[in-house]
DNA sequence: AAATACATACATACTAGTTGGTATGTCAAG
DNA sequence: CTTGACATACCAACTAGTATGTATGTATTT
């Protein structure tokens, strides 16, 4: 085995580097924000070169919009558009989605925020290619809630005088809106206190309890 | 009048200075985050050079505090704080509170969103000197909704059953979530439509309609 | 009331460190 | 042996911060 570097070789594989660099540029997107990245720290997290990341993202705007893309959209997909498209129960799906966020992360969701949010709040008014990705994954969401309240209308889970497009704003509104709370005062009590107040909403649009 | 500049005698007014300096300086990370602001462009929009800057603000993230603590809390109180406090009606002033929003800077809240919440999703998981400046006046703002509901609560106006803390932090997570769904629409609709859905929640916590 | 002394309110010029980006070299795989 | 996948070395621009100079207001002294 030719070694020409003082360090062990790395074996190459483009498509494992190239999920490395997208990873640790999330990680730091989620800290630091878009403009707050340092693409020396990603190069430090992966132990890749300068040379390595810019073979894989002609600049840095690009590395943003493939963490947008390769890992954000990914991880809505999961978290909630597919586990909410796939509910038995259209209702009982919208509601655990919501109870289960504090489950899936939570020192980060308390600490960081959500990933989504976050860049749309930092990047909306400034970039309009991140603001269309963003808002792209941010319809997504939205349209699978409303369908998903419409369902529950069909199966006269919840009452049929209410309107499916504003509630499903309102609820996706209240959620990002929660974890924002949780963040600033860096507490899960208070991340919990706020999603008890959706679950609570959600309680009072069902038919028994009007 | 000795002249030695080439330009007008600048008349010296240092509570005028520092006043445009924090303006400049707001607008600045209300566009662009505290990490984006650039000294520069505080100096070029106020017309002031660094020796000016530096002599008001020791550093930037003085400036920083500054802006939190002499603008936001400020703009905070008088859209909020004491309006509601100040209401005759505790629902009402409630009610109001929200409706009105839209109307204060329309253009910069969807384009901008909140001051508030923008500097706390960038910069409380990264200086806690921000962060817990920013989370007093989200706490006061909390104080301040909480007391609203005990008293419409008092007053009878809404069910007795409710927990007014859960429901003030749920109604305040909804209000930034709003306005954060707006920004990623750079859309005027989508916020009337989502504050529409904090409204019907609010009516659906009157007595009568239970 | 004029002169002096001193602090405040700026301006000018410069520095050190950072950061995105580039040019070029080298090794490995097909 | 050509192309892809990296590494090395370097640069130009930017940016917060500093050192220092100067004009202005104000209090004090005589």
């Amino acid at each position: 085995m030719t070694q020409t570097n003082t360090e062990t070789r790395k074996e190459r594989n483009p498509s494992i580097t190239r999920q490395a660099i997208l990873q640790a540029a999330f990680m730091e997107i989620f800290r630091n924000g878009y403009q707050g990245m340092r693409l020396e720290n990603v190069m430090s997290e992966t132990g890749l070169t300068k040379g390595a990341l810019y073979h894989h993202f002609s600049n840095k705007q690009t590395l943003g919009y493939a963490v947008v893309d390769d890992m954000i959209q990914p991880m809505m997909q999961s978290i909630w558009i597919d586990p909410v498209n796939n509910a038995d129960d259209p209702l009982l799906g919208l509601i655990t989605a919501i109870e289960d966020l504090p489950d899936k992360k939570p020192e980060q969701l308390i600490e960081f925020g959500c990933p989504l949010n976050n860049l749309i709040q930092e990047m909306a008014p400034l970039d309009n290619g991140f603001r269309t990705r963003l808002d792209a994954i941010m319809e997504s969401w939205l349209d699978t809630t409303e369908k998903a309240l419409e369902a529950a209308v069909q199966a006269g889970q919840i009452r049929s005088d209410i309107n499916c497009h504003e509630t499903a704003t309102f609820i996706l509104a209240s959620v990002e809106g929660c974890i924002g709370l949780a963040k600033s005062a860096q507490c899960g009590n208070r991340l919990r206190t706020c999603l008890k107040g959706i679950t609570g909403y959600l309680n009072s649009l069902t038919v028994q309890s009007g």
